[in-house]
DNA sequence: ATTTGATTACGAAAAATATCGTAAATTAGT
DNA sequence: ACTAATTTACGATATTTTTCGTAATCAAAT
């Protein structure tokens, strides 16, 4: 069975980084997070991960009082689905004209270069 | 001048991929374009060209009974800013992460492949 | 047991976006 | 000049997203 995709929306997104780099945190831990960079209150991000339970993003053991969250959504689709739509919305389908944008305008190392490189010569001979 | 950074919503962003595309165009054409991927009223997109043209996402010029509409911010910057966004809370701030993925799932052909290797080539000799 | 502190539940408000109906203005055709 | 058709202006509503206050619940400490 496939879920259907459910589109995060901006905040909902940045609650979902956080998990994924967590794995499991609890409302707290993923508000004093948000906090650093955010000035957002406890509730409103408790809210906002009540409402991801209810759509899907998230997983929850509530077995407990302090209810520990998971993401639902992986990493990786999630990525592909957005980028897929930047990709056509903004890079009129073309992922090659993303790929030059992105490499042309934000820096990488060598190492970098050469992990690319061997993923283009796989892509070459195939 | 420097003029501050203004992002366009979803929605904004569609019009604005018809802009750069056509370059100059009325409300008509942009909303004859729209209305073949989306089920959308004419003044909805007239609403929605004005409010950009308040926010100076496009310029027009009302001398005549039918504005002419153009973007006033350019696709470049616009593809730079929210890919950089999405690089940052996506990928971890690595522009490497984002073009492994997205070379890995949308194919490219053999002459953009080049392409992106003569890119990376000036990349890595310089 | 009672208090204190932290958490969740819930509803409601605020803010941001998107939608459209109607009227006024303008143009083109007759 | 009159009518019809098209366009803009404007306001109002709907929808989505974000925010937070308050009360209820639960656990820990005393």
């Amino acid at each position: 069975m496939t879920t259907r995709y459910i589109k995060p929306t901006e905040s909902e997104l940045e609650i979902l980084t956080v998990l994924w780099d967590r794995d499991l945190a609890s409302v707290r831990e993923v508000h004093e997070e948000l906090a650093k960079s955010k000035d957002v209150g406890y509730t409103t991000t408790l809210k906002l991960m009540q409402i991801m339970h209810e759509k899907g993003l998230v997983k929850r053991d509530d077995s407990f009082k302090t209810h520990i969250y998971q993401a639902a959504v992986s990493k990786e689709r999630t990525q592909k689905h957005l980028l897929g739509k930047m990709i056509n919305t903004l890079f009129g389908g073309s992922p090659t004209e993303l790929v030059i944008q992105a490499l042309g305008h934000h820096k990488a190392t060598p190492a970098e270069l050469e992990e690319i490189q061997v993923l283009l010569n796989n892509l070459k001979h195939q």
